[in-house]
DNA sequence: GTTCTAGAAC
DNA sequence: GTTCTAGAAC
C-alpha cells in the first residue's frame, strides 16, 4: 500500500532503493532439499528473504497452507522475497500462491526434481525433522506425492521456472539465487527441463547400488533407459533421474545413475501392499538357460498374479544389466501382466526397503537342498542378513528341501530383515541345477528342469499366497505382523494353505515316515531324505502363539520314532503316549498326527473321522488300565486352549491321585467346562462343524470343587486331601458325557 | 514362622 | 507345559 504506485513500468532500472520481490515457489518432495535450498540461498543473498515453510509455520503442530499464505503475503507487502517452502507438487497446491503474487512480483519455481530414492532416504534419516515426517511411513507419503506429481508450467503464472534434476542442477540454480541482490532481476522461462513431455520415465523399478561419486560429478542423464521398461511399468511422470546431491551435509548420499525407484506404488498403503521379492532361480549359480528360464517366470507370474489379489510379485537382481531381466520384461510385456502386480527392480533383495525404498513383506531365497547359511550369491546374503534366528527358524520348519519346492519360513522380530526391511518371511525355493559342480545336476535334462523350475515357481508363490491369505485375516482376530508380533505368532502366519500338489507331497511323506517307524525307523534321517515341507497345513482359525516349550508334542508326533521311549503307540493318524506330568493316576494322550492341526479350535468336520479314531484309541488304552485296575476312573476330553501345540486327547484317570497336579490351574483345566468331553466334541464337530471351546480364562482361576460332590476347598492340598476321600457319584452331566469305569463300577463308586 | 499362589522365566 | 520365587495368606 504504500509502495509508489503503478510507476514500476516506467521506474529508471537501478535507481530504486527496494527491488522488486520474487516469491519462489519451491517444488520437490518431502527430502527433496527445500528447506536446504533456502537456507543456502538466504545465508549468502544479500537480498532480504523470508522463507515460508509449512513445517514450522504451526510452531510445533501442523501448519496450515492458510497460513503459509497470510505469511507470504505479509512478507511480500513488506518489499521482502520469498521462498515458499512446502512441496508444492501439483497445480492445485500452487495455484493460490501464484495468485498472491502475481502481478505485482515475480513468481518463481525451483523444481527439485530428484531421485525418489534419495528423497525417500533422507525422509527416513532425518530424525527430529520439522516436518516430523520420519521412519517407514516416510517412504510411503513420498512415494503417494511423487505418483501424483505435477510438475509447474509457464501457463500456471510463472515467470520462471527452473528444473533440477541433479547435482549440478541444484549447484547452479543454487547459485542464481545466492546471487541475487536486491535489485536484479532474473530471466523469464523455463530452464532445465531435460525432457518436457516425459510422461512416463524408465518403468521397470530400478535400483543401482548406492555408490559415492565426486560431488562435481556432471550430470547424470546418463539414460541408461531400458526400452522394454516402460511397457511393462506404468508409473506415472517420476522424471526422475541423476546424480543429486543438494547441500554440502548430504553430500555424502550421491547416488548414481537414472533412479526411478519406485514406480508403480499403491496410493496410500504402500507399506501394506503384500508384495514378494524373488530372485530368478537357478539362472545363476545352476547355471539354467536364461531364455527357459524367463519364459517359466512369466507363466507362472501370469499363472498366479490373478490368485493374490492386490499383492505383487517382484522379479528382483542385482544388476541392472541382468540378461534375466530384460527378458523377462519383454516377456511380461507382451503378455500385458499387470505392471502394478508383476515387475522387476534391481537392487540387493536384503536391502529393497532401506536402499530402494521398496516395501516388500516376503523374499524369497534361492537356497541350497541343505537350507543352511553360506554359500553365496543370495542365499548367503539372506542368511547373513536376516541373523543367527533365520537358520534356527529355519531348522524349525525343515531340515532339507528337494528341488521345486519351498518352505515358508517366519523371521522372527529381532532380525533385522524384519525389523530395518520390514521383511516377515521368507520363503526357500531350490531350482533345478544344472551346473556339474553343484548337487543334484540334471545333465542338461531341460524337459525334467523346465518341470522342476515350473514346480519351484509354482511352491513358492503358493507359499506367498498362503502368507497374503492368512495375514488378510479381519482386523481384531489380527495383529498385523508388521507392527506387533511376537516371534511365536509367526509359525501360525506362514502356515500355507493346502494346494492339491501340496497335499500329495504331504501325504507321500506321511507315509514315508509311517512306513520308516514300521521299519524301526532306519530309513528317515534329516539329510538323506526329505522332509515334510510343512505345506500340509490347514488354514487355521486360531493365532495363538506357541512357544518353544509348546513344541514337544508336535516334534512327537511328526517323528515318533525318534521319541520311542515316550511312545506306547505309534499307527497313521496318531501317537499314544503317557503325559510327561501325568495328573492322574493314569494319563495319557492320544496325539493327532495331522500336521497343522494345532489344536481343538482348528478342529473342523473333516477332521471328524481323526476324532473318532482318536476316541477309540484312547477308549482302548482306557479299558486296558481298567482290566489292570477296575477301581479306576477315566474320562476322555480336550482342553479348549491347549498350552502345548498338536492336537491331542487327554485320556486321564479321576482320582487325580498325582504330585504333579500342584496348580489350580491344573484342577480346573480337567474339571471345569474348559475340560471338552470327547463325545461331546464329536458330537459338535458332527453338527455344527466345529467344536464348542470353553477357553474363558476365569474358567482356569475359578474356586476348588470337588469333582464328584461339588464341594469347595480354599487350596489345593486340601482339595487334594478331599478327593482323595471323597467317594460321592460323579455329577449327573460328567456321567452323561461319557466316563469310562469298569462295569462293575458303573457310575457310582463301589 | 510355614504354606500356598501367581506370575515371570524358561 | 514346568520351575522358580516373591510375597500374600495364614
Amino acid at each position: 500500500m504504500d509502495m509508489e504506485i503503478d510507476d514500476d513500468t516506467y521506474r529508471p532500472k537501478g535507481r530504486e532503493e527496494k527491488g522488486k520481490p520474487i516469491m519462489v515457489i519451491m517444488v520437490g518432495a518431502p527430502g527433496s532439499g527445500k528447506s536446504t535450498f533456502c537456507d543456502q540461498v538466504m545465508r549468502l543473498s544479500t537480498r532480504p528473504w523470508i522463507r515460508v515453510c509449512q513445517d514450522t509455520i504451526g510452531n510445533g503442530k501442523a501448519g496450515t497452507k492458510a497460513q503459509c499464505l497470510k505469511s507470504a503475503a505479509n512478507a511480500l507487502e513488506d518489499g521482502k522475497s520469498v521462498f515458499i517452502d512446502r512441496c508444492n507438487l501439483d497445480s492445485e497446491q500452487r495455484k493460490e500462491f501464484v495468485k498472491l503474487g502475481r502481478p505485482q512480483v515475480d513468481v518463481h519455481a525451483v523444481v527439485l526434481d530428484l531421485p525418489a530414492k534419495l528423497c525417500i532416504s533422507r525422509s527416513v534419516k532425518r530424525s527430529g525433522h520439522e516436518g516430523n515426517l520420519q521412519g517407514g511411513r516416510a517412504a510411503a507419503v513420498v512415494n503417494r506425492m511423487l505418483q501424483n506429481k505435477e510438475l509447474p508450467k509457464l501457463s500456471e503464472g510463472f515467470t520462471r521456472i527452473i528444473f533440477c534434476q541433479n547435482e549440478s542442477d541444484v549447484q547452479a540454480a543454487l547459485s542464481t539465487y545466492s546471487a541475487l541482490g536486491p535489485l536484479d532481476t532474473l530471466p523469464q522461462g523455463a530452464f532445465g527441463q531435460k525432457n518436457p513431455e516425459a510422461k512416463v520415465q524408465v518403468g521397470i523399478m530400478k535400483f543401482f547400488k548406492k555408490k559415492e561419486i565426486p560431488a562435481n560429478a556432471g550430470p547424470a542423464t546418463n539414460g541408461v533407459q531400458d526400452s522394454a521398461s516402460s511397457q511393462i511399468s506404468e508409473e506415472k511422470d517420476l522424471g526422475l533421474k541423476g546424480v543429486v546431491s543438494v547441500s554440502a551435509n548430504t553430500g555424502k548420499e550421491l547416488t548414481e545413475g537414472e533412479e526411478p525407484v519406485v514406480g508403480s506404488v499403491d496410493s496410500d498403503s504402500l507399506n501394506e501392499t503384500p508384495t514378494l521379492a524373488f530372485p530368478s532361480l537357478s539362472t545363476s549359480d545352476f547355471q539354467f538357460n536364461h531364455e527357459k528360464a524367463s519364459e517359466i517366470i512369466v507363466e507362472k507370474v501370469e499363472e498366479f498374479v490373478d490368485k493374490i489379489g492386490n499383492a505383487r510379485l517382484v522379479l528382483v537382481d542385482m544388476t541392472h544389466r541382468s540378461k534375466i531381466l530384460s527378458l523377462v520384461r519383454a516377456k511380461a510385456s507382451k503378455k500385458n501382466i499387470d505392471s502394478s502386480k508383476f515387475f522387476t527392480f534391481v537392487g540387493d533383495i536384503t536391502q529393497l526397503y532401506s536402499q530402494g525404498g521398496l516395501c516388500c513383506n516376503v523374499i524369497a531365497n534361492a537356497a541350497n537342498w541343505r537350507l543352511k547359511p553360506g554359500g553365496g550369491g543370495v542365499n548367503a546374503a539372506i542368511f547373513s542378513a536376516a541373523g543367527p534366528t533365520l537358520d534356527a527358524a529355519t531348522k524349525e520348519q525343515a531340515k532339507s528341501l528337494r528341488p521345486g519346492n519351498a518352505v515358508v519360513v517366519p523371521l522372527a522380530s529381532t532380525s533385522p530383515l524384519f525389523s530395518r526391511e520390514g521383511v516377515t518371511h521368507v520363503i526357500h525355493v531350490l531350482g533345478p541345477n544344472m551346473n556339474p559342480q553343484r548337487p543334484n545336476c540334471l545333465d542338461n535334462d531341460y524337459i525334467t528342469g523346465c518341470k522342476i523350475l515350473r514346480e519351484a515357481y509354482t511352491s513358492l508363490f503358493e507359499g506367498f499366497a498362503s502368507i497374503v491369505k492368512t495375514q488378510a485375516i479381519p482386523k481384531g482376530t489380527y495383529q498385523n505382523p508388521r507392527f506387533k508380533q511376537s516371534e511365536a505368532q509367526h509359525h501360525l502366519e506362514s502356515a500355507p494353505r493346502n494346494g492339491d500338489k501340496r497335499e500329495n507331497v504331504h501325504e507321500y511323506d506321511k507315509r514315508k515316515r509311517c512306513k520308516g517307524s514300521q521299519e524301526e525307523g532306519q530309513t528317515d534321517t534329516p539329510d538323506s531324505s526329505p522332509v515334510n515341507p510343512r505345506y500340509g497345513k490347514i488354514e487355521r482359525s486360531t493365532n495363538k502363539a506357541w512357544g518353544p516349550w509348546a513344541q514337544s508334542l508336535y516334534h512327537i508326533a511328526m517323528q515318533p520314532e525318534k521319541n520311542k521311549d515316550s511312545v506306547l503307540e505309534i499307527s497313521d493318524d496318531v501317537v499314544v503316549l503317557n503325559d510327561l506330568y501325568p495328573k492322574g493316576r493314569r494319563h495319557l494322550l492320544v496325539l493327532s498326527r495331522h500336521e497343522g492341526l494345532d489344536c481343538l479350535a482348528d478342529v473342523r468336520k473333516v477332521h471328524l473321522q481323526l476324532l473318532r479314531t482318536m476316541h477309540a484309541i484312547g477308549l482302548k488304552w482306557a479299558e486296558k488300565f481298567l482290566h489292570e485296575d477296575a477301581s479306576l476312573v477315566f474320562r476322555l476330553g480336550y482342553h479348549s486352549e491347549p498350552s502345548m501345540r498338536q492336537l491331542h486327547l487327554h485320556v486321564v484317570s479321576q482320582d487325580f491321585d498325582s504330585k504333579h497336579l500342584k496348580h489350580k490351574k491344573h484342577w480346573n483345566s480337567f474339571n471345569t467346562a474348559f475340560f471338552r468331553d470327547s463325545v461331546d466334541v464329536m458330537e459338535e464337530v458332527s453338527s455344527h462343524g466345529e467344536a464348542i471351546l470353553k477357553d474363558d480364562e476365569k474358567l482356569l482361576s475359578m474356586e476348588l470343587r470337588c469333582h464328584r460332590c461339588r464341594s469347595a476347598h480354599p487350596n489345593i492340598p486340601k482339595l487334594k486331601s478331599h478327593i482323595s476321600k471323597c467317594r460321592a457319584p460323579f455329577p449327573a452331566n460328567v456321567l452323561k458325557n461319557g466316563l469310562v469305569c469298569a462295569p462293575n463300577n458303573a457310575n457310582n463308586d463301589p
